[in-house]
DNA sequence: GTCTATAGACGGATAGAC
DNA sequence: GTCTATCCGTCTATAGAC
């Protein structure tokens, strides 16, 4: 959907290089990066322009607000949660269901890494209720929604358990393990076919099917 | 360890008030709380003082700086898996041991609630490298120990992954569904001994013992 | 679409009285 | 051990020129 591609169908000029309209994609895919390693709100829009070698003012030239770049970037993936709950929804139950579910899940995941990067690391900074203020968690009503779906209704408190952390694992594991990270040599860096069957195998166990 | 209790050994007075010394660990437990509802960037000191009734200035004769205030909360429970890391190492391998490990773990969790839960949702600002600065980022290596203890040497991906997910599985479902939350209806709020059974289930089957 | 300049608020931290 | 008062830095956001 949006990988720090172009989004408002501008062209490029002759040479190829990136014009116009990718600038609010650049901004994005930047704050993003900023986001997810120092923190939400450790990182401040100054330092965001400094890197793409503008100022801020321009930042606001393209947002309206600081939380209004999380906002562009988070709806896109929320959406594809949205979707994959309706196609669920609409499937007759059954364990290749499940696997299935779980795997569109994993996708998305993949799709997004460095936004779920993001919302992994500034669970905080999401849910952050400063005076009543909504802003963007959106994340567990999604995810109550999944477990729902794969659990049916009146689940046990174990069934609950086992399902909702069948999804977190897919999530987790992929992010902890799947890195372009820059830090130390542990986890290992996995191969992603190899890391996608292991994690599978491990949901498909944990769903009983 | 440190809950919300005594540290420094002073006396109550004769009703049974608390008195003298405890200020720094109520500081401690409501900046605790501060930061993981809001975030530790999104939380002032302003803000725990007048929670206390108190002034900033009086803050900084307990702790000489915000990061102090963490430093201390969280260091007893590095402590407390560096002495699991220590136990798990002289034992001789095996699936009891395993098991036994993975029950400590989870009681370790249990016992600072509040410090697990504020660490999961401030992983970027634990981690937050500004400038170079360490911060108190320690929970990666420990897990690695750990890990590294139940899969023995040279394990393969899909050990290392298994393990890793049993473990963060633990800390993640007990944080999850034995909450004091005050947010919405999902998930169901779980009774602990049941959760227990139920996630030291999930977290054997992932060990393979 | 990007800039300079600045408003206006709030942050962490310190000095020194009591 | 707690307070008042204050310093100084940084932040988000805006106004207005080009």
């Amino acid at each position: 959907m949006s990988e720090a591609a172009e989004d408002t169908g501008h062209a490029t000029d002759g040479s190829g290089r990136r014009r116009g309209g990718d600038t609010r994609a650049r901004i994005q895919q930047v704050a993003l990066e900023l986001f997810a390693e120092q923190g939400y709100e450790a990182t401040s829009l100054r330092e965001i322009a400094e890197r793409l070698g503008v100022t801020k003012a321009a930042l606001y030239y393209h947002f309206k607000s600081k939380e209004d770049i999380v906002l562009g970037i988070t709806e896109d993936y929320f959406a594809e949660f949205d979707a994959l709950i309706d196609w669920a929804r609409a499937q007759p139950p059954s364990p290749a269901t499940s696997r299935e579910v779980v795997g569109r899940y994993l996708d998305i995941v993949r799709g997004g890494y460095e936004v779920f990067r993001f919302m992994e690391r500034n669970q905080a900074a999401m849910r952050g209720s400063e005076g009543g203020k909504h802003r963007f968690e959106q994340f567990r009503p999604r995810l109550e929604a999944l477990v729902g779906v794969l659990t049916g209704q009146d689940a046990s408190l174990r069934t609950t358990v086992r399902v909702t952390t069948a999804l977190l694992s897919v999530n987790f594991g992929w992010l902890f393990f799947c890195h372009p990270e820059n830090l130390g040599d542990w986890p290992p860096s996995a191969d992603p076919d190899e890391l996608r069957s292991v994690v599978m195998e491990m949901a498909s166990e944990l769903l009983g099917v």
